[in-house]
DNA sequence: GATAATCCCTGTACTAGGTACAGGTTCAAT
DNA sequence: ATTGAACCTGTACCTAGTACAGGGATTATC
């Protein structure tokens, strides 16, 4: 590591708690742009990139897909009074995460079920394959 | 269709509620059986497939992945005093749905904040691509 | 019995969001 | 100058299917 403001991909990816892998993917789907190189072809990032890069990491981890994702960056990169833009793909998503939300409560409810009626008997056909083999 | 008990895979897909590509992709990956065929190639199930593979489906629905499944089926095919087995399987998956359940109670949270944000003031800067942003 | 419409066959490519190499080059430290 | 780590490109792989293309089988209608 030097002491100037170039960070390498690596440097980049450890900063963003990403892969390597990961970046050269994101710039290979126009998430991140293809940086400047070095004369021995190494990719050269800034800090500019290292926020740009959080911000999709941050995204991700909040289940927002890379083409919301992409139209997010597409915003920012505009600039310019888009908030209610910013506004329709986040509560977009939140309509999503409120769907599987409800599917997962209900998930929780049968397998909770299924698993506890195998505490009550021990007859040896299985409860659990019983409910799921249903006809 | 005729009034035999032989179904053609588009009537065994029908009647789990699948695509017929479904099924010869769950044949190719030994989660079906590969049936006879009839004298022109034709597939050739049984009402027992359909019993099968409405497990599969249910099983599928309820988030259970292939490999899961697939040893669920192990179980079932063997048959015998599996039950402890069968209960580890779904147990495991309910702490799966549990840890999925408590990631997306997270998002939504963050998600409603970041939306309710953007109702308050006017001001140029978005409140949610401040969040997202933020160094 | 002929024909047309529908179904089925195999094989391959594609999806999302990356991950995991192989084989070769460059960089940084000693 | 040398060595070892990091980097490069390109390709294959993962899950759980979906979507064709090009051709053969079956069924319904006439």
């Amino acid at each position: 590591m030097t002491v100037s403001d170039i960070l390498s991909i690596g440097e980049l990816a450890s900063g963003a708690g990403c892969l390597v892998e990961t970046v050269r993917y994101y710039e290979r789907v126009g998430i991140m742009p293809s940086p400047p190189r070095s004369e021995g072809g190494h990719r050269q990032y800034t800090f500019d990139h290292l926020k740009r890069l959080n911000f999709v990491r941050r995204c991700r981890d909040l289940g927002i897909n890379l083409a919301q994702t992409r139209g997010l960056l597409g915003l920012v990169d505009e600039g310019g009074d888009t908030c209610d833009q910013v506004k329709g793909i986040a509560s977009d998503h939140l309509v999503e995460i409120r769907r599987k939300l409800s599917d997962l409560r209900k998930m929780e409810r049968v397998m909770k079920d299924m698993v506890a009626s195998c505490d009550e008997g021990k007859i040896p056909a299985c409860p659990i394959i019983d409910a799921l083999y249903r006809e």
